[in-house]
DNA sequence: CTGAAAGCGCTTACAG
DNA sequence: CTGAAAGCGCTTACAG
């Protein structure tokens, strides 16, 4: 393995100084056309590439952005959500357009991560992925805030947090799905999922969908809800307490896909077909919810555009340009376990 | 926003030398217990972090890897494949382990990225996930061999390309369930995935899955093959043209999961039920797999085990130990396709 | 348009 | 055990 060139050594091939190099390498108008031009050849052809611990610590930035996965790692990593994989795909997409390097890094939520990436230098900004359904995520936010570093959040607007927020509306989420359920004909309904300060997403979807049936004049004194976390698991248990319960409402609102295919199977055990007997909605789209038994009718939300936006927004942060947070609509995706087959 | 403290303000505020907080930061026996501690607390409290750039161009490296992910850009993110997703968390989460950062970079297979990373030290080291089966791969494998890149590789040992790779056995896999699907009572069988020597991956499942049928005397003069890309609508396509020619094998053997659906789908449109007038096996265990009507038996390649060999292959490498090739075991995962109930 | 020089913030021989 | 000093490879004012 032979050494690196460096700067010097293409001036001294190119017979102009180390400046000049540097120049004709960042496409200075300064330096003389056919000077850069001979410059660039010749890097080209020794290989040479710019050092970029040179060059960021002088120029005081990385050309990086740091992704913040939060996420209880699964012993499984196959269970990695769907939906922030999707996101982790049009984020790096979106940092290649703007020629930014792109950190990942799973974190703990209670971790130090809000001191590690901006402070050492190594990313220029954080964008922070994962539900922030914590206590101490606000105190966290705040620090970075006020250390000020760079960040944006994927999650809705909320006076709670500081900092810029790029979300989809859970709310309308929950809104459009209600309504989809009552246009096909549903006139009790039950919500599964975490409905809670701790859980702001699944909250906004809960009072989307309440405030629809209120609308509709089809809220019960009672509104039915079941807390379940995003899982299989949590789905089926929490089913299987509703139904436990002697309530056969005609359309379950699950919280998330995973939660809507845990219910699915709980409803099979006791011989409840869906549609048929029972009407179920999810949340999110994953892959998996176009192959379920029925396939599952559900809430998308856009991963491509989000990505662009959280990069776009963060880089503009960076560069000192103000930034307002963005909510994105909810698009209605819907299959068979939503449709009686009249 | 102020500005980040560096190492001389901590040794100011510590009474001792730069050189000493530098020491101290870094865990030096050097330094003396006490003022080690000292320097540590204080840097603690004034959120002190050491300047990576600074850091990494002082040391020459930058404790950090690059994963570069070969696929072809899909215009819906969310159909990134899910076997590389699964990996990249795996990858992710034993870079942290090994207190390493990871670049996460999308690459054409025909784009310049092998001169990109580590010449210019924003990684010590490149991990590159994708199938090799563009002409020019080798050219460029060889490339970063002789520019001393240090690199390992997803896939089979194959002479053809320099280098470390870890995969795993993709020929043993096409044996394993072409011996499953045998024990189940197929006697005729057809493969379903590209078989060629730009496709190296399905290649070694084809000869595993022949040369088993060979073993219990199944193989016909001309084994049954047909050409797809891993999507559904190849295995769509490819078994509507399998059909076509009249032949009604006993098993499918697909080489992807997502073939496998593709067929599958395909088989439902001519009236075919999976099992019960003909097996299908899947390749991959993607998370759809368990979900699909029948659900599909499959062979599961171990990415946990998968990423950690490649990063601490890697970082062996990089430390300038030796490393050999490895290749895992593929396992059998047994669903619905593939039994009949009988 | 070009060059000589300073300096980004560290780590690590070197000297004590 | 500690400090003064060199130097990693760049970018960019400064001077011409």
């Amino acid at each position: 393995m032979k050494d690196k060139a460096t700067s010097f050594d293409i001036a001294h091939m190119a017979g102009v100084s180390q400046s000049t190099v540097s120049r004709a390498l960042s496409n200075s108008p300064l330096v003389n056309k056919e000077t850069r031009e001979r410059v660039q050849r010749i890097a080209r052809e020794m290989n040479y590439k710019v050092d970029k611990n040179a060059s960021n610590l002088r120029k005081q930035r990385s050309s990086t952005i740091a992704l913040l996965l939060f996420e209880d790692p699964s012993p499984d990593d196959s269970l990695i959500n769907p939906f922030f994989m999707s996101m982790l795909g049009s984020i790096t997409r979106a940092c290649a357009t703007f020629n930014y390097d792109l950190l990942v890094s799973f974190q703990n939520m209670n971790g130090d991560w809000h001191a590690e990436y901006e402070d050492s230098h190594k990313s220029d900004g954080l964008i922070l992925l994962g539900y922030g359904d914590y206590l101490d995520y606000r105190d966290k936010l705040t620090q970075l805030q006020d250390q000020g570093t760079h960040f944006v959040r994927w999650g809705a607007h909320d006076t709670e947090y500081p900092g810029i927020s790029i979300g989809c509306d859970n709310y309308q989420g929950g809104q459009i799905i209600t309504e989809h359920l009552i246009q096909q004909g549903a006139k009790s309904f039950a919500f599964i999922g975490t409905a809670g300060q701790r859980a702001p997403e699944f909250m906004a979807r809960f009072q989307g969908h309440i405030d629809m049936l209120a609308t509709h004049n089809l809220l019960p004194q009672e509104a039915i809800q079941y807390n379940a976390v995003s899982t299989e698991e949590a789905g089926f248990d929490a089913t299987q307490k509703l139904l436990a319960s002697g309530a056969r409402p005609n359309a379950l609102v699950c919280a998330s896909d995973l939660i809507a295919v845990g219910a699915i199977k709980c409803l099979k055990t006791h011989g409840i077909g869906v549609p048929r007997d029972m009407l179920v909605s999810g949340y999110d789209n994953i892959p998996i919810s176009g192959f379920t038994t029925p396939t599952l009718s559900t809430v998308q939300q856009n991963t491509k555009k989000a990505g662009e936006l959280l990069v776009s927004n963060l880089l503009k942060l960076i560069k000192g340009e103000s930034v307002a947070d963005y909510l994105m609509p909810a698009e209605l995706v819907i299959r068979e376990s939503t449709q009686r087959a009249d």
